[in-house]
RNA sequence: GUGGGUGUAGCUCAGUUGGCAGAGCACUGGGUUGUGAUCCCAGGUGUCGCGGGUUCAAGUCCCGUCACUCACCCCA
């Protein structure tokens, strides 16, 4: 049995975007770009993984994992999940090959997708594209302010302006545990549904940021994390403001800010942009004290983020940033008639061995299509050539943003081509 | 996963109490086999999301379903 197509034709899986063009990769690259000025090296990573990684690197309780992997049984029986965030998958890479042996900290960033099931929306995707980074095995303050600093430099390289970068601390493992009993004390007392109560159970940190007004307004006098923070977790997070100012990173504190994941310690901060909807994050991450030896390394703490390149894209059509909207091509040929189409065939591959980025009216169109396809790509320069100007050995160069034209000799045309594409 | 809104041409959308499917843009060709972004002419623009029901008759009414979208939730 063969599969049929279905009715009104195959469709991309729900929740997946499709990118064509260069608005995409210029949007990533982008923000990989700052990543790579700060020292951080490519890691390639695998796109599946144990199960298990995400159930004890994430957390069992989290939404992440409760509800939303894309989780299967392969053929030899082994549970793997498509990764649904990168943080776990490059501790796990650092451990295995040994990457914590060397110089640390160990900077990595990664790019590609991610995959989460929910229920899609503007901004929200089951198929997701991050840019992220990791910096792992030295706890220093310095460190977290240089991964915002890098991030935001992100944003700002793409023209991006109406976001705010929010931070706060979480705390440490030393007064966390005593923290989030008070504030469960707190929310029992409190008038909640009862999905919001089975939340305040699981995770009690997350009811703080509720958006519901009549739940923020019983949220007022919550006890806050920031106001029960070690000596120490207060100071480092003093220092990380400190260094924010000295790189000049705008931000504001938010100390109702909570983290889906649960391997957040001390800093965590969120990028939000206003234009978005309800779907406001376009990055976001912290310092990790445990994640490592939770899955089987030394203990050392890191710190990362993972921007959203979809939403930013989004936040740069929204702002009416400076996406990329280069043109395909430099270089266009038109030919007129078989003859001049064969020859130009082999100027137009001349050129592209020269680096020049050329294209040619296929199909046998009629001059005035071609010369509208010449229109349509973009090129600065049309090569026109017809029969009269096989015969004069010449063939016409013809610049597209003034209408100026001027015949320069067949033989050495591409060498002609390079230099006005120079002298333009 | 829960609740609301919307599905008509490639795109943006009209479509009357149920009565012959339309506009603009885009696309292709021609006016001009030697010149594009202007103008003129001609032309595909279509399972009206899909399936069923009511009716002489459904884009229009009813049910289901799928997709998109907004909010909750969650997060990038």
């Amino acid at each position: 049995m063969t599969a049929a197509v279905p009715p009104g034709g195959f469709s991309a899986p729900k929740g997946v975007p499709e990118y064509v063009g260069p608005e995409f990769t210029s949007v990533r690259d982008t923000l990989v770009r700052e990543a790579d000025r700060a020292g951080y090296a490519h890691i390639e990573l695998p796109v599946f993984e144990d199960t298990a990684l995400y159930a004890r690197g994430v957390g069992e309780s989290t939404d992440v994992v409760s509800k939303e992997m894309y989780s299967f049984d392969d053929r030899g029986g082994r549970s793997v999940t498509l990764r649904p965030e990168g943080t776990a998958g490059v501790v796990r890479s650092v451990i295995e090959h040994g990457l914590d042996r060397g110089g640390l900290p160990v900077k990595l960033r990664y790019t590609g997708p991610f995959f989460r099931y929910e229920r899609p929306q503007a901004g929200r995707f089951r198929q997701l594209q991050q840019v992220g980074v990791e910096a792992i095995g030295v706890d220093d303050p310095a460190l977290d302010a240089e991964v915002l600093a890098v991030a935001d430099a992100g944003f700002r390289a793409l023209g991006l302006r109406r976001y705010r970068l929010e931070i706060t601390s979480l705390g440490d493992a030393t007064t966390r545990p005593q923290y989030r009993q008070e504030l469960t004390r707190f929310l029992e007392k409190l008038d909640l549904d009862e999905a919001t109560r089975e939340r305040a159970r699981i995770n009690p940190l997350r009811v703080l940021d509720d958006k519901r007004p009549e739940v923020r307004e019983q949220l007022t006098d919550a006890p806050l994390m920031i106001d029960h923070l070690s000596d120490e977790a207060a100071a480092h997070h003093a220092a990380v403001k400190r260094h924010l100012d000295d790189l000049g990173v705008a931000y504001v504190e938010n100390p109702w800010m909570v983290r889906g994941l649960d391997y957040y310690t001390k800093t965590t901060f969120e990028f939000v942009h206003d234009g978005l909807g309800s779907q406001s994050g376009i990055g976001g991450g912290g310092r990790y004290d445990g994640l490592m030896a939770e899955l089987g390394g030394q203990d050392l703490s890191g710190v990362g983020f993972g921007l959203g390149v979809d939403r930013a894209l989004l936040a740069c059509r929204v702002e009416e940033a400076g996406l990329d909207t280069a043109s395909r091509v430099e270089v266009f040929g038109v030919p007129l008639g078989d003859a001049a189409k064969d020859r130009l065939v082999g100027i137009i591959g001349a050129l592209r061995h020269a680096g020049i980025r050329a294209d040619l009216a296929y199909g046998g169109r009629g001059l005035k299509g071609a010369m509208k396809a010449a229109d349509r790509s973009g090129a600065r320069f049309a090569l026109v050539l017809g029969e009269r100007d096989l015969e004069a050995g010449e063939i016409q160069l013809k610049d597209l943003t003034d209408g100026s034209q001027q015949a320069i000799a067949l033989d050495g045309a591409a060498a002609a081509v390079d230099r006005a594409l120079e002298d333009s």
